[in-house]
DNA sequence: ATCATCAACATTAACGTTCATGTGAACGAT
DNA sequence: ATCGTTCACATGAACGTTAATGTTGATGAT
């Protein structure tokens, strides 16, 4: 700007009113002053625009894992939506780690962005902390916690679980492996709750020593089946698997493949999410249906609204229904 | 840091480099300070900070589509990189479209960041002139233009299509659909001549009414098999179809699945990338394997170099080769 | 002729840092 | 006693903007 300026001689000022396009300047100038700043390749400055104004059009985007499609979709959500209104976008991977959540949020918070979409892997409100302290706009998206009073956006989980299980009850199972997520978010809480609750309306007791935790991606369900396949087909205890997601039911498939196990006339299974592929597995896959992108726009919009606000208006907490996608995967044959 | 400087009692300038831990304080005056920063709960402005020094600690990564499971594997790769050297991460989604590469570029640019990871979807190598004439260092990810001299790290694209289309030529295939990507990323321009190379080494002669440009996510490829099998079955002039990515052949394995089409034994199908998923497709997917993350952290680090030296050292253009992966969808049952 | 009004600019300060330079006191050496 | 050093800090300027306020000359009204 100062060259600019130096070059049509005008003031600093001058430049920045013409450049934002203000009024209050005439057509001349402001043509000269335009040429000029295309002639010497003029960029604004978003860090002293940030550093000046009170805002820098940019938010945060923190998950477990953005190559996680689950989450490739949310944020993919998230991105066009902010976009679309000129923000910038500063993604964040925790994978699943607490510390890494608060550094992340730390980071974020460093670089001034406006606000933060946040996807919490641990238990513990007290992340928050900070970012309430700064006053810093935020939305919880795909997970949040029990009590507070923050905004956020989630599918159903409690009732996404119960109706997998209610399924694969029906097809015949009393006993089903549940492949949980790590143990803390939200969204592996609700669903063992949906998963309990499903055995009770069924009269089926509930067995601990069939639910696994810590289920994130395909290699973790692949490692966890071929544990249990390792002390031999006889010794394994269920006879359908309900897996946190679609993804990790990839390595469970990948395993029971491995080892010589039908799905779904040894096994059932039973997956979440409902990601691209799962209609194309060998066998399709059952699943629940999640508005993933849907998550990411509907999230984004809150923060964007929030920001624009800023006042603390209601709290926004909405809860995006599931729906279950029944596939070969989880039907017996005979209702095939 | 004006608040802490006047509580402690000193100038502004000692509150920073006590901060920065740099020497000459008095480790009395360090710890006071210190103590005031947590009780004010100061946070560092990396605005300020970085219009003041000449550094953001910010890389930005431009590529078509961060949900596409192959670049977000790339973005993993990138982000694990960087994130160990302190640097944050903005992501932007070009949608293969120019118009959106050239508006990514102008907005990392105008945020200062320190670098740029790129994945171009166009033909047009001007399009790097903005970086270039700013000095941004930047290094291409998966795609490059040819007769450039700029950093870049790839697969082998044309090797990874004659080794698939030899492949299938070899299970008796004479006539392969390709379902290729855009036609001007370097992606499918490779691959196109490695098609054409495999056919000429094997005496068949080209035929472009069965390549087919444009696919790059699972839809494009459901909606091109969809279409062609409008036309009937008896229409089909291939007996081979070759995915620009294993993301499109789940698309075309839908089709031809709801369209009772069987897969190998009608048709074969090879894809591309190696995806998590592919293995466990029904049948299981015959694909190219590629080191993505790896692609992702080498550019990662090669940007990192390029952006501690600064100087043009001399450019680093690294490829990568592919290794074929055979599984069933492409198998004669003889050969099974 | 006088004065308010207004258009079109200029000046100043501030956003939060850090670098370059300045300063004063204490200290040791001669 | 004098001088150079060193330590531990302070001062000022600058990074690139923009909001608030100031200035000037022209215009029009009376």
């Amino acid at each position: 700007m100062k060259d600019i300026a130096r070059v049509v001689g005008v003031s600093v000022n001058t430049v920045s009113r013409a450049l934002a396009d203000k009024d209050d300047i005439s057509d001349g100038t402001k043509q000269k002053i335009l040429e000029a700043a295309k002639k010497l390749k003029y960029t604004k400055n978003h860090l002293a625009m940030g550093l000046r104004g009170k805002h820098t059009q940019t938010i945060a985007v923190i998950v477990p894992e953005n190559s996680n499609p689950f989450f490739a979709e949310v944020i993919k959500g998230i991105e066009e939506t902010v976009k679309a209104r000129g923000y910038g976008l500063i993604l964040c991977n925790t994978e699943q780690d607490p510390e890494q959540e608060k550094q992340a949020i730390e980071l974020v918070l460093e670089k001034r962005v406006d606000g933060v979409i946040f996807s919490p892997a641990q238990g513990d409100k007290n992340i928050l902390q900070q970012l309430q302290e700064h006053e810093k706009p935020f939305v919880l998206v795909a997970r949040y916690f029990k009590n507070i009073n923050v905004n956020y956006v989630v599918s159903d989980n409690l009732l996404g679980a119960f109706l997998i299980t209610q399924h694969l009850i029906e097809q015949g199972h009393h006993r089903i492996l549940m492949l949980n997520g790590t143990r803390e978010p939200s969204s592996a809480r609700d669903r063992l709750e949906g998963y309990k609750k499903a055995l009770k309306a069924n009269g089926l007791t509930f067995d601990d020593s069939i639910v696994r935790f810590g289920a994130m991606e395909a290699e973790d369900g692949y490692r966890m089946i071929k544990a249990d396949l390792k002390k031999g087909r006889a010794s394994l205890n269920f006879s359908a698997v309900f897996c946190f997601s679609d993804y990790v039911a990839v390595g469970v498939m990948k395993a029971f493949q491995e080892e010589g196990v039908a799905v779904p006339d040894d096994i059932a299974i039973a997956g979440y999410d409902d990601l691209f592929f799962s209609s194309v597995l060998c066998p399709p896959l059952t699943t629940m249906r999640i508005p993933k992108r849907e998550l990411g726009r509907i999230g984004g919009n809150i923060l964007l609204k929030l920001i624009k606000s800023k006042k603390s208006d209601p709290v926004i907490q909405r809860v995006l229904k599931p729906r279950l996608i029944v596939r070969g995967s989880s039907l017996k044959i005979r209702n095939r």
